[in-house]
DNA sequence: TCTGGGGTCCTAGGACCC
DNA sequence: TCTGGGGTCCTAGGACCC
């Protein structure tokens, strides 16, 4: 038995904790560069506004219907989160943080789920102000449709009956009320089908979940992969997935953003790239890694015409290393390669690959070079001051200084307080 | 004018090995 | 005429997730 607890319309709901005044409201909170909708709140979505959807496209409703739009200010979310996520793990032994909104718990075993789930989502609306729902399931992809069933039986009345709404069990349905519910769900909505397999799908006159779980098996694994094979037999009820409550770390690094401005000169470029590069290296370090392969790229608007340029490079390092030095200068030797002047360039990124731990990393032969192991105990240092002193205290001198507008910073002109990580931004009465 | 960021898994196909 | 068989490793590309 799984539980999945899911927070609603999660970065608005954060913003709503330190401003009560847009509850009720149409609120949506933007993607880096105040770019697009990454969440909204049902009021939001009630005007149509979709997921991903351009900021420009929707400007006018800020007039028209009282929209508010903020920047991600994602310091808050990751705050929140954690408070929420330290409530959730006492439902059960095993908790997965899958996302930052998101976790599953292992509720095998357990006395009365259904019981433990309402007062969990009671305890974290009455300790953080975070509205959730709560579903349960006998696999992971029942919890998933389950908590998609809670949240919709909530926001559209009618859609389904009114005891799923906020924490929904399907284990506890008869088989009549659990097909009928499957009959009522697209296809779409399962957890791994998404856009592409969705059509497919329609295409063979599969358009329910209940239509996928008839699905054979071996059919689905020889029509489409494995993958369709798990999802059809997780929907039977035949769990293939556990809670993974070990956190194992990342095979891939990246830090990557869309510019404020178009850049075009290499000198920009060069400090972009440093400061990714870094932002990359202290990823690496906290989860104690090494890389040998760093992976530079730019590239021009793929929304504009005009002269298009979209280019990519990866260096390896003799040695595999976690020091911001190495990383940087491999971003740079990579970026000089690409780099053609005249573009209208609008992104960057740095992405480590080749991750392998720290710990089994073996020096270099040659004894002039710097080695992981001998480069540990700087950037170690460094990472102590930066996490005391902020981030940025101590950087390499090509990193651009922190807080200081550049032509490419990201634009951010709706951001909230730092209510949660700045002692003079705490709200007043809180603190 | 204005379009996010950071990940994962799976498969097919080529190179290579004995 | 006929041109092995079985395996691993690596990578690019596609699809998905939040």
């Amino acid at each position: 038995m799984f539980a999945l607890i899911d927070g609603n319309n999660f970065f608005v709901s954060c913003e709503r904790v330190f401003q009560p005044q847009l509850r009720q409201r149409p609120v949506v909170v933007l993607s880096n560069n105040d770019g697009c909708a990454i969440s909204r709140s049902d009021e939001a979505k009630a005007l149509g506004i979709r997921m991903a959807v351009p900021w420009f496209q929707i400007k006018h409703l800020e007039q028209q219907a009282g929209l508010v739009a903020l920047s991600a200010n994602f310091a808050l979310y990751g705050e929140m989160s954690d408070r929420m996520m330290s409530l959730i793990a006492e439902l059960g032994p095993k908790q997965e943080i899958y996302s930052i909104d998101e976790s599953f718990v292992d509720v095998c075993g357990l006395n009365n789920p259904l019981e433990r789930s309402w007062a969990l989502r009671q305890k974290i609306w009455d300790w953080t102000s975070l509205p959730t729902c709560v579903g349960l399931g006998p696999t992971k992809t029942l919890a998933k449709l389950a908590n998609h069933i809670a949240k919709q039986a909530e926001r559209n009345p009618g859609s389904y009956p009114a005891e799923m709404a906020q924490v929904c069990d399907l284990s506890r349905l008869s088989p009549t009320a659990f097909k009928e519910v499957l009959i009522a769900t697209d296809v779409g909505e399962v957890w791994g089908i998404g856009r592409r397999l969705a059509d497919q799908l329609r295409e063979c006159g599969i358009h329910n979940v209940h239509d996928l779980a008839q699905l054979d098996p071996a059919l689905a694994r020889k029509r489409w992969s494995v993958f369709m094979e798990r999802i059809v037999r997780e929907l039977h009820g035949q769990p293939c997935l556990e809670v993974e409550d070990i956190i194992e770390p990342k095979k891939q690094i990246a830090c990557t953003r869309s510019f404020g401005q178009p850049v075009s000169q290499l000198a920009d470029l060069e400090e972009v790239v440093a400061t990714f590069g870094s932002r990359a290296a202290e990823k690496l370090r906290r989860q104690h890694s090494v890389t040998s392969q760093v992976l530079v790229f730019i590239r021009t608007s793929p929304f504009h015409k005009g002269s298009r340029f979209s280019q990519s490079a990866i260096t390896s390092l003799a040695c595999p290393s976690a020091d911001t030095r190495e990383i940087v200068r491999a971003a740079i030797s990579g970026l000089r390669s690409i780099y053609r002047p005249g573009f209208d360039l609008i992104k960057a990124g740095v992405i480590l690959a080749d991750i392998s731990p720290a710990s089994l990393s073996q020096p270099e032969l040659d004894f002039g070079a710097a080695s992981a192991t001998s480069s540990a105990p700087l950037m170690s240092a460094m990472d102590d001051l930066n996490r005391r002193f902020g981030r940025g205290t101590v950087r390499l001198g090509s990193v651009a200084l922190p807080d200081t507008p550049r032509l490419w910073s990201a634009r951010r002109e709706r951001l909230s307080g730092r209510y949660t990580t700045r002692i003079d931004e705490i709200p007043y009465g809180c603190a």
